[in-house]
DNA sequence: ATAATAAACTTGCAAAATGCAAGTGAATAA
DNA sequence: TTATTCACTTGCATTTTGCAAGTTTATTAT
């Protein structure tokens, strides 16, 4: 499916070009939350994504080095996804995204309790988050 | 033309309701870049965007608050477009998105000049490119 | 004053992406 | 061995995008 083609070597437009959708940015959240997910959880998030558009964009995202498949401990059946260090990198964003959500939008008081917590020490949440998403990384 | 409509309460998917597609995002960048734009500035970016598109997105973009259009001082035929403080506090996110490219992507030099400045000083870059957008804002 | 140019859009249409519903095929569970 | 689960695919209608060619109002040039 997917060729990607640079609009430009805008670091903004170079970045729209793989996650500038509706979709992408909510399959990194998911993944950000619950560390791994299958293609069934994804599909049971609550912006309810079509089935064929959620395929598309993990091949994307795939595609681009954002996310990758592993076998599921459980059963060949299912396929877990988790980010990759690349992903991972994209937590200073999805922390952003919600800091200026939270000045615009009214939340629900569990998003916002998470917020409240960055704010309190941005940096302090970064570092953990990014390193709970390495170790589950690492664990192959 | 645009009703939005929210698919979740999520501040990562309300916040992608509105600018989470491939143009939004360039056209608030060339309004942090160039404090105000007209309508054929935009139409000059590298990234080329159709003129249809364009009028659809600020309208999108003025509807939610993001910017807004004031009088040129030179010419009623001119039209210019600056971000209100909803659009300036999207700074921070554009920021975590230079970094992020300049990361995973080779960016020409000009733009590596700026986000080395940024790296040395994060904190320092966004309350002075806050503090000159919010002045050009109040020179009506 | 009149005609030509420019600036900000609009319109029409083809092409691509999205959304929905119904498959398919391999793997596990009953 | 049959049924169910899981990860996708496929087909088709709807929506969005992209391209090119207008239209309208305002300025500039004659």
């Amino acid at each position: 499916m997917s060729e990607l083609k640079k609009r430009s070597s805008c670091p903004v437009s170079s970045s729209l070009d793989i996650w500038g959708d509706k979709w992408s940015l909510l399959i990194v959240r998911d993944l950000m939350f619950a560390k791994q997910c299958t293609y069934g959880d994804f599909l049971k998030s609550a912006e309810k994504i079509a089935t064929n558009i959620l395929a598309s964009r993990l091949q994307m995202l795939e595609e681009n080095g954002i996310i990758t498949k592993l076998e599921h401990p459980d059963s060949k059946a299912k396929v877990l996804y988790k980010l990759t260090q690349k992903g991972i990198d994209l937590l200073p964003l999805m922390v952003e995204i919600n800091l200026w959500a939270e000045k615009y939008f009214s939340l629900p008081k569990d998003r916002l309790a998470i917020i409240t917590e960055v704010k309190k020490d941005k940096e302090g949440f970064l570092k953990a988050t990014t390193k709970e998403l390495q170790r589950n990384s690492n664990l192959t």
